[in-house]
DNA sequence: TCATTTATGTCAGTCATGTTGACTTATTTT
DNA sequence: AAAATAAGTCAACATGACTGACATAAATGA
């Protein structure tokens, strides 16, 4: 890597306090801290990051980050509809229509009609899509679990807390939910909204 | 947005320790956590509405989240060299290229040749560019600000470095050297490395 | 000095993944 | 029976990645 080596320009740099210390000025502008930028681009390059490794499994195989998060939600919320992807992946139906059709041509998703609602498609991960889905997850795994034990065991609520609180307002209580049902509903029959 | 509404079928939820408590065989199969399988998913929630609103206004002027990416370090890190941002952004010379000659194009960015080594061609943001990098950053600012309030004022360290050590080792100096210089050496005469 | 390396820029083509709009089919709801 | 809903599909298009090849200017080194 280039060694990139600027000189330091900014002033005290706050630490501690954020909205608590700040008064309604500040409040208004917040982009006044720069703690705050810094945290901006670390969420660049963690993400940047978190998604290299599986990124390069997926080329291998001739897929793409789009089916790495199809495959993760399906995998992990079994029996998801089609319509519940859309929502959780904000794209359109077109988009999400070609990689399903991949995963499930390839084998690693298959479609269920719903129980109560037939014209609905649940979807579900095939042996072969859970093992994908496994090994995608793994490298990812492995990062995060680095570093909450490099941030303190105490520090997983915490990160938990801030990520929650980054989802938009009006979807936040959705991705709770979700995250609340876990490690999915495969085989379930409960009713889908 | 639809109500996905799942059943529950997780075990128990470890919350509290990491690594500190996994024997071995945990720690090469961190994918038994589910707990680390949530923040996977919050990763991506959190990512996807950190972008929505900038891309909404890149959006109206024509420009997309390439642009937002270059314009944001070119303003944060002042001088910045074209090699610079290629390692940041991970991406291939003729990707930047095309990005980056519409922001010079259309005044937003300003490339000066190296004192030193006149190779180089440093970047720089005129007034228009700054106005339009802040205008981006605020939002992203105002929810980074709203989410470390709402996780707690002592969060911002621990969520300071969970993010850091989501970096690649290989790259984690040069992003906390990058995040130590800061907001940017406008004007820099320094030595380019 | 001359050859090589480096930093940058650019042309041409390709691919993945997103978009809109329009339309069909099956099924449920009213 | 009509309308709404869930899903699938066709066509056309934009963005932002990619590779490979090549050009130019400037620095570096034998």
């Amino acid at each position: 890597m280039t060694d990139i080596n600027e000189q330091v320009r900014r002033p005290g740099a706050k630490t501690a306090s954020i909205a608590d210390a700040m008064d309604d000025d500040a409040r208004n502008q917040p982009e006044a801290d720069p703690a705050l930028l810094d945290l901006v681009e670390l969420l660049f390059f963690a993400y940047r990051d978190f998604t290299r490794e599986p990124d390069k499994i997926l080329e291998e195989i001739g897929f793409g980050r789009a089916h790495h998060r199809v495959l993760h939600f399906v995998n992990r919320h079994s029996g998801l509809r089609v319509a519940d992807l859309l929502d959780i992946l904000k794209i359109t139906k077109q988009s999400l229509g070609r990689v399903l059709k991949q995963l499930v041509d390839e084998g690693y998703i298959v479609q269920e009609a719903g129980k109560t609602d037939r014209r609905e498609r649940l979807l579900y991960t095939t042996a072969r899509g859970q093992e994908l889905a496994d090994r995608l997850a793994l490298p990812q795994l492995r990062r995060i679990a680095h570093a909450l034990d490099a941030s303190g065991a105490e520090s997983q609520s915490c990160i938990g807390k801030f990520l929650s609180e980054m989802v938009c307002e009006a979807d936040r209580a959705q991705v709770s939910q979700l995250l609340k049902a876990g490690a999915g509903a495969r085989g379930r029959s409960g009713e889908p909204a």
